[in-house]
DNA sequence: CCGATTTCAGCACGACTGAAATAC
DNA sequence: CGTATTTCAGTCCTGCTGAAATCG
C-alpha cells in the first residue's frame, strides 16, 4: 500500500468538502511530483553549471530555427516575467553562452542568440538528461504518456494550451 | 488543435532520441502545470498573507491530531530542508500563528504548535481554495482523478511513495 | 500621445551549505 | 564518544513590483 501523508491529510480534511477532494489531491500530486523532479533534474544539470531555468532558456534558443529569439517571446513561452528573462539572459551572456542584439526590424526588441559555446552546452546538458531519461528512468514510456495526457486537461483548464 | 511551443520543441529535438520523447514531454507537462497552478493558488492565498509554502506548513499542523508536530517531521513530510522549516516557522511564529516549544520526551526536538489564530487562518485559507476548487474550477472530478492516478506512477518511480 | 519592449533597482522568498549548539 | 535535531550566517536563484528609457 502507498502511504502519502499529505494525501492522507487531504482525505481527513476533505470530509468537510467531500466533492472537492479530487481537486485537492490532484494539486498535491502535481506539486509533489514537480518538487521531486526539479530536485533530481537540477542535480543532473549542476555539473554543467546550469539551473533548470537557465537550461530551459538555452534549450528554447537551441530549438529555434535561427538560434535566436526576442526576449519577450521567450518570456511568454516559458511563462515567466520579462524581468526574469533579462535576469537569466544576463547571466548566460556573462558566461559567453548567448549574445544580445537589437532586432533589425523593431529596435525595441532585443534578440538573444546562442553562441557556439551555448549550443554545445545545451547539447551536452540535454544528453545528460536523456541518459537518465529526465530523472524518470524507472517510468515506462506508457506511464509517461499517461502523465502527459492527464495533465493536458489540467493545462487546458488553466488556459495554458488550446 | 493544441499548440504547446515547448512540447513542439521537444518533438523536434527528440528526433535524435526517439525513444525518450515521452519522458521529456511528461517532465515538461509537470513543470508547466505546477508553474500555472502555483501562480493561481498563490494569488488566492495572497489576501490571507500566505505563500504556498506557509500554507502547507499551517495545513500540515492543522491536520495533525494535536495541532503540533516536530519540525524535523514537518520537513520530511513536505520534502523540504530542515533549514527551510526553521525559516517558515520563524515567520509564522512572528505573526502569532504558531508557537515553538521543546518536546517533553526529547529536548532536542522542537514542537511547532498551532495557535487559535493559526488554526483560524488555516481554515479561512482552505475555504478560499475550496471555493475555487484549488484553481481547477473548470476541471472535472474525473479529470482530476486521472491526474492523480497518472502521477502516482511517476511519484513511485521517484521514491516518493510506496 | 499612447502602447510595447526591455532594463534596472529593490524586495521577498525558497533552497541550499557549512558550522555551531544542544541533547540523546 | 558518536549521532540526531535544530539553528544560524551566508549565498544563490527565482519572481515579482514600480519606474524609467527607448522605440513604433
Amino acid at each position: 500500500m502507498s502511504f502519502d501523508p499529505l494525501a492522507e491529510a487531504h482525505r481527513q480534511w476533505s470530509a468537510r468538502w467531500p466533492d472537492q477532494a479530487d481537486h485537492m489531491a490532484a494539486v498535491t500530486s502535481v506539486m509533489r511530483a514537480q518538487q521531486l523532479l526539479l530536485s533530481r533534474i537540477e542535480s543532473l544539470l549542476k555539473p554543467h553549471g546550469l539551473t533548470f531555468a537557465a537550461y530551459e532558456a538555452l534549450r528554447l534558443l537551441a530549438f529555434s530555427s535561427t538560434g535566436s529569439l526576442p526576449m519577450g517571446k521567450m518570456g511568454r513561452r516559458l511563462l515567466v516575467h520579462p524581468a526574469s528573462v533579462t535576469n537569466v539572459i544576463t547571466r548566460l551572456e556573462a558566461r559567453g553562452l548567448v549574445t544580445r542584439a537589437p532586432a533589425p526590424h523593431d529596435r525595441r526588441v532585443v534578440l538573444a542568440s546562442l553562441t557556439p559555446e551555448g549550443r554545445a552546452l545545451a547539447e551536452e546538458a540535454t544528453e545528460t538528461l536523456h541518459r537518465d531519461r529526465f530523472a524518470l528512468a524507472e517510468l515506462s514510456a506508457r506511464d509517461a504518456r499517461a502523465v502527459t495526457d492527464a495533465l493536458h486537461a489540467l493545462r487546458v483548464s488553466l488556459d495554458d494550451i488550446d
